[in-house]
DNA sequence: CGACTTTAGCAACGCTGTTGCGTTAATACC
DNA sequence: GGTATTAACGCAACAGCGTTGCTAAAGTCG
């Protein structure tokens, strides 16, 4: 970790913030991050010089020189970002304050298989990047939310459920080299919890976006960055079992919360047995956020959101400080294409992790 | 964040890498950290200046010049460690390697008020303090693993369950009055949890610790570093629901693990059925490893181990990758005490945090 | 117009890790 | 036994981050 992960922190808090009030100063971000004035002056005067803020006027206090007021420049930098489900491929265009500019949903044959889907991407990504004039600098990458299971680390699906022909695929690599961009990975659900996070900031700590849509998962949040897991295999949170005699599921255990919603008689019923498993999640990881999204929930959205904060009202024992926050996700359909995009944009723009030791070598002797 | 954060952060790492491996060297540290030789020198230089590390001879190379070989010096610090249960408290002594070198438990009066467990702590640290001999630079406080809710960021407890003394007590702060020694408050499981980190290194990245004591809890370890959500009240996942119709629950819900496992005929059968939670938990989370504990498990240890190791064979689906590592914890019923000792050290000697941003402030205008 | 307040910015500085290069201590070769 | 080779060490100069100290600028208030 050289000194320039302490330059890039800081512009990476800088443009945090940025995204999540409409306007900066000196003097604000210098209380927000803990930096001197003088030190924010030089980030500031770095990021202008990037393109990624720009002056926005002058602040008048009621005595005193004016203050000079920044504000981020949204087109300086986009991203596109994918969502792969079984039946079709859509991909939308965001930029970097997580502002969606453009959303496309094409059809995807059954079955599809890998060399059909880098098709399908490759000529879609091919028209927004012409379409928006997009050139190599401002156009961070692609992102790509697919189904699971696979491997984030290195962009590899190790086998897409009921995808037959997907069995360990290099699908960023393979993405990269046919689109000439940066290409990352992830699981639907994970992508999909990025984009609530970058567009709501930092009170966004712990937090779920849970997702009904052939199946229910779960995206979580946790600490402030995206929880994925020891093998990328977190969020299957449908597969947990909430009725140990209960109907037998697909994967081969007894009463899943995924089965025994989908056998319930009504939405109304189904939207219960979902809340019950939100507070379950809530009991299990005490968050802060939950957000509602999916194709199979969102056309009895405010069924499903009253379901759950009556839930949580009911469920969840005492504790008026046990707050939740429960809601419908804004991006509607477009939630993971939106944070597969905005999964670049924070690879390159989002807080950079300090190095972590690497496996310990062996004591040498 | 300053200069200093590089600095802290390349010590507590090189403190990290020293406690999962006997003998260090400037040639694998530089590996492993990513920094420079020099630099390296430079870290071992301060960290045996401040006594924490000690030459330990050479290493002969087949040719060239012998490197200089160093080790942990785990007597060099201390932490006492706490854990209060509804019944007794425990104490224990442990030093910078994580090892517990002094283990004591006194009962609690039943009903025990704040005064009365301040009274019991002052008198057992006291006595440890003067029996090993500690004095104050080498002691780093004292932790205490406390029955929930709580908040830890204050050291607060909200009201411990069943306990009717306990509102809204500065634990932290009272205890520091009383001690004159820093003090760490957490829940019970995540101390514990974080003993278990703090043994194994960064091979450990997201675990649970499942702890059966009159109660079932789950201490997390997500993305190598304690997971407490967002009211530090996450791991209370006894209460997540197994069985939608079960038995009523002490929290008013039917069906909790924690009903459901307390009901259960025989402890196979209580196993089978903390097995199936754990691999709730394990398709929500992903986690890499299981560790068992509590006062309620232990006795039956291995039949609970081979009933989880069984359940994750049976009941996660396919996956040779998706490996988990079950195991009983090695502390024993020292866990949770330990645990809180290791948070002291962890929270001077630990990785630490880079600033996160506050609050945004509202924009200026 | 001068005192005061608030913000901005130049310049020197301290401390971090880095780079360059010479030194040291061992083995291998002739 | 002398010389080359190897591997690790360490001094010294350096680059770049945020900090400190101080001066300047642009307003309001009396």
């Amino acid at each position: 970790m050289h000194l320039a992960f302490l330059r890039d922190y800081h512009e990476a808090l800088v443009i945090a913030l940025a995204r999540t009030v409409p306007t900066l100063e000196r003097g604000t971000v210098a209380e927000v991050t803990g930096l001197t004035p003088q030190a924010v002056s030089k980030v500031l005067a770095r990021l202008v010089d990037e393109g990624l803020l720009e002056p926005a006027g002058v602040r008048r206090p009621p005595r005193g020189k004016p203050a000079a007021v920044y504000r981020l420049v949204p087109g300086s930098r986009w991203a596109i970002g994918a969502h792969v489900s079984r039946r079709a491929l859509r991909l939308v265009l965001a930029d970097l304050a997580g502002t969606v500019h453009a959303s496309t949903a094409t059809p995807l044959p059954a079955d599809f298989t890998p060399d059909q889907l880098l098709d399908e991407l490759a000529s879609g990504v091919t028209t927004m990047i012409t379409e928006h004039r997009l050139a190599a600098p401002e156009l961070a990458g692609v992102g790509i939310g697919m189904i699971g299971p696979l491997d984030q680390s290195t962009g590899t699906v190790r086998g897409a459920h009921r995808l037959r022909h997907w069995r360990d695929v290099p699908l960023a690599e393979l993405a990269e080299a046919r689109l000439g961009l940066p290409v990352v990975v992830d699981k639907d659900v994970t992508a999909g919890v990025t984009a609530e996070a970058w567009r709501r900031g930092t009170t966004f700590r712990d937090a779920a976006l849970v997702v009904v849509d052939a199946g229910v998962g779960a995206g979580l949040w946790l600490g402030g960055s995206a929880h994925r897991g020891s093998h990328t295999n977190a969020s299957e949170f449908g597969h947990a079992v909430v009725q140990l005699d209960g109907p037998l599921c697909a994967c081969g255990r007894h009463g899943c919360l995924e089965a025994v919603h989908e056998q319930a008689p009504d939405p109304a019923a189904a939207a219960a047995v979902l809340a019950t498993g939100v507070v379950n999640l809530l009991q299990t990881l005490d968050l802060g956020h939950i957000v509602l999204g999916g194709a199979d929930l969102l056309p009895h959205g405010d069924l499903y959101r009253e379901a759950v904060e009556h839930a949580v009202r009911t469920q969840l024992p005492g504790a008026d400080w046990l707050t939740v926050e429960v809601s419908l996700t804004s991006l509607g359909p477009d939630v993971v294409a939106a944070g597969a995009a905005m999964q670049v944009l924070d690879a390159r723009y989002g807080l950079p992790a300090p190095t972590r030791p690497r496996e310990p070598v062996a004591a040498s002797r």
